[in-house]
DNA sequence: AGGCAGGCTTTTA
DNA sequence: TAAAAGCCTGCC
């Protein structure tokens, strides 16, 4: 099927902004996305036309959520004013195109725990690493396999031996940790979409080896809290340069999380 | 109590 | 060799 997004819609922008971590560019210039039971292969025909290789009623059913076309992000970026804040007009305007995805909550928790303390590479081949090892093998409409984002009783089966294949690092106990607390039941990262926004970070920072970063990215790419604002070493220093006075987050709520995203990708690209 | 230094795996530049 | 979408532990 083909599609004619209204709003900011850039693929490209999407799959570097640091948020996803298992979209996989094709040689055609697109991506093939996994996501909860289904695999996309999705590509920019250049005309303002999307190509997409599922049916009509998958993409209503999955993926128009899944890019969250009810959120008005040419409207988001409006907001900045060009002379009041010109360093986010400016991050905004070069940044226009990225959305941020409604991913799989349990996927994004055991992500941002991985991500910790590494470049995108790395957080990339170790996640692709974990789903081979212990996600359900699958064909998408290609033939091609792919694997699924495994479940946390799809971790525990892992010995120490092949979760440490997977480069976890010291990480891979917070990762086991994590499965553990969600197998017993004693944790659910889908329940936190239905638990109050302010009660997400405390419940996510009392998992063994979730900081307030970590909390943050799962708040922001996991339940699609639009207002969580996640500093790493980028924003903070772009709060220190471009903010001394202190940054105005009460302006910006409640999509602080989105305009986090533009001037994340914006420093990264300066580099 | 709250802040800070040191350590942690591995990969990449 | 240093840095990388950090966090834990121990010390003060």
């Amino acid at each position: 099927m083909y599609f004619c997004p209204q709003d900011d819609f850039d693929l490209t922008r999407i799959a570097e902004s640091g948020q996803c971590f298992r979209w996989e560019a094709q040689e055609d210039g697109g991506y093939r996305i996994p996501y909860r039971n289904s695999c996309l292969y999705i590509r920019d025909t250049g005309n303002g036309q999307f190509e997409l290789d599922c049916s009509e009623e998958e993409f209503h059913a999955l993926w128009r959520d899944y890019f969250d076309m009810d959120t008005d992000y040419s409207g988001i970026r409006a907001r900045v004013d060009k002379l009041q804040d010109s360093f986010l007009y400016c991050a905004a305007q070069a940044e226009q195109g990225i959305r941020i995805l409604r991913q799989d909550p349990w996927e994004t928790l055991v992500s941002f725990i991985i991500s910790q303390n590494r470049n995108i590479p790395a957080i990339r081949r170790s996640i692709d690493l974990l789903c081979r090892a212990a996600g359900e093998a699958r064909e998408d409409r290609r033939g091609e396999r792919y694997y699924a984002f495994p479940s946390p009783e799809g971790i525990l089966k892992l010995g120490d031996a092949a979760l440490d294949a997977c480069r976890l690092g010291y990480r891979a106990k917070y990762v086991r940790a994590a499965a553990q607390r969600a197998a017993e039941g004693l944790f659910s990262a889908e329940s936190l979409l239905e638990t109050p926004e302010a009660e997400t970070l405390s419940a996510l920072t009392g998992l063994y080896g979730v900081g307030i970063k970590v909390a943050s990215c799962v708040s922001l790419f996991g339940l699609h809290h639009l207002d969580a604002f996640p500093v790493d070493v980028w924003i903070r220093r772009v709060l220190e340069a471009e903010y001394p006075g202190g940054y105005p987050y009460e302006l910006y709520s409640p999509y602080n999380g989105v305009y986090q995203q533009y001037m994340f990708a914006y420093c990264r690209r300066q580099r």
